[in-house]
DNA sequence: TATGAATGAGCCTTCATTCAT
DNA sequence: TATGAATGAAGGCTCATTCAT
């Protein structure tokens, strides 16, 4: 029950608000039934409007699924981006990226749970958040902290890894330390020294969170 | 139109018939639709049936699901087995089983597409190949030929991997070369040198096929 | 074609109307093919709305049997009452709603015919029409009219008696005095002398209906 | 468990036997179930015979229903006039018909259910019945231990008392002394005096079974 | 006759979507 | 825009019945 849109529409039209009241009660069905499974009846009840509403705000379900899922990773990647504003080092920013990303996701299972299955149901948005990824990646190849040839292949499979921990974290099978694992794993498959990849991938971490 | 089960089949009774019938006609449509979007009705008339003639030989979706899923699994799984006879070396086994089965699955693109849904909907397979998986892997650090610390993580990150690559192999955004780059890449994750990772995982690789 | 809910449904809402209008298709249905035959989409159809339109109204089958057959069965104790107000002595009243029973169930033969399937399938309802005929009998033991024990088992064999009366009236094997006949079985079973059993029973009788 | 049809059919051809197999089957399925949801796949099964065979046997369901229901209700007839052999005055035979009949669709339930739900589903069967009954009454009549009119009527209010007590005998609601209290009932409602009809009707039984 | 696989009509129910108010 | 009743196309599943063996 995060109300995250709602709460960034309190200041608009109230067509605003109530398409973010919508949006906010998909991501809570989305996590709790999974995408395929949520009917737009229930998304109008919790969102407390008549289901003629709904397609005020939104063509149809496609819709509301896609709106949905790329605010969502809108936010995360605002939310990412100003966390890192000061991280310097590639591979800094490339673990604190994984860890933080899986650590969100997983504190805030709705979102995270929706997020995983909204990547499984969109290309594009899968597109989207490996190319978000790659940046920090290409920076590191450009200033020689990562020692391989990055391609598209090596983006989608880092991009699998963190799905996978999101999903065992969320399924209960994996703990706390797992995207700390990750991170080390991605940082030795990307040239880094075994060393400094325990060094950077386990430093503290202050978790982030979604709503302020 | 692969009809694995159904030419498998050709010799057993009218039911067995049948039976591998809609099952090959389900792993098609599964391809098709994904599994959770194909209908029952439809596979029916895939295998050329009528509806109620399906629930002669299965109790409902969810059981032909999971047949389809795990006799596609124990295929694929006795299949490398016996590829994989001659292979001693713990990487040279690896990197073969993962290359296979990414072209396996990219060769019969049906069975691919519904074997990486199939992975994502059932827990229980997804369990059935890690643990297949692993053997190797475990095998691999007795011999002292992976030096790392296995664990069930790593184990999800590799299948991950491979769906990934599978996926993308699929959507023919990644080319014949798929299967050895991400081998290489697990066996650097594994603590294999660069040098020997890159020889190992790029070896001549004979094609498997599913049907004899 | 009675439409009882819906000609007194007819300032209500939408809503309301339409339920109404399912509940006298249902009435007729049930009377046709019996409850246990009744299917959904026929009694939609008859209430010409679209099938999906049911379930806007009811949960399922169960719920509108109930419905109904619990504000019919209100219905005529509501309409007994009303015309029962000024009779006072027991026999009186015992052998009114006895022929007054059979009389309207007659009358309106989908009623009749529903409310007898109704009875047989629903024992709560079979306990609550028992329940408001042993009220008048407990009070004529109480004032010394009937002079015999009585007990569950003897409203029951009552019950059986006026529901095979409205089945044998409904089937056109008994003529119209049918009412009186059993009235006069029930007074002599509760103790009334013959005489007055005969007297009692046989009174003019102003015809009841359910709709004004 | 009751096999009573087999039991008789032991020593004919493989075809009766089949037959009998199946109608002993009915009546438990129609029992358990109610007849109609007996299925004819389960009583096929419950049959130990394969579900085509069903159809070599009866043309359809409503067949089966038919001669079960007829062929129950002749045995009850046979038993009971066996019986009664010895009872010359009319209302010790109806009495005894009574009780007898109420005592033996209890102690086998299967039975009882069966016929109860036949009776209500076949009006040619309840008017068989009642035309039994007839007999009997007619007698008393004309013997002059009887002193009422007699009509249908009255005797189809007898099988619907019967029918009563049976049902909630079968339910657990009423107890061992059931069929004397209907039989009392009844015979007082032929006129016969209340010392006698107390007398008659609760004179020691003892119990008949349907298979030797 | 016996078998049991196959058939297909029909039932219940859900749900995205439309539409009159 | 909001409402919520109505729609009707599917989908899952059952079951009486047929038919080839």
């Amino acid at each position: 029950m995060q109300a995250v849109f709602a709460s960034r529409a309190r200041d608009e039209g109230k067509s605003a608000r109530t398409r973010a009241r919508l949006m906010d009660a998909a991501v809570g069905v989305f996590a709790r039934e999974g995408i395929e499974a949520a009917s737009v009846n229930e998304i109008a009840q919790a969102a407390d409007v008549a289901n003629g509403t709904f397609y005020n705000h939104f063509k149809d379900k496609d819709e509301i699924v896609g709106s949905v899922a790329f605010a969502m990773a809108r936010d995360v990647a605002a939310r990412l981006d100003e966390a890192m504003q000061d991280l310097e080092d590639a591979d800094e920013r490339t673990s604190f990226a994984t860890r933080q990303f899986i650590e969100l996701a997983t504190s805030a299972p709705e979102w995270g749970r929706a997020l995983v299955d909204a990547v499984w149901h969109l290309p594009a948005l899968r597109r989207q958040v490996s190319a978000y990824a790659r940046a920090d990646i290409d920076r590191g190849v450009r200033d020689g902290v990562f020692k391989v040839e990055v391609d598209d292949l090596l983006v989608d499979l880092f991009a699998s890894m963190v799905l996978m921990a999101v999903f065992l974290r969320l399924e209960g099978e994996e703990g706390a330390d797992t995207g700390a694992r990750v991170a080390e794993h991605q940082l030795r498959m990307l040239g880094v020294s075994a060393a400094r990849a325990k060094r950077v991938a386990w430093r503290t971490l202050t978790p982030l969170s979604l709503v302020e």
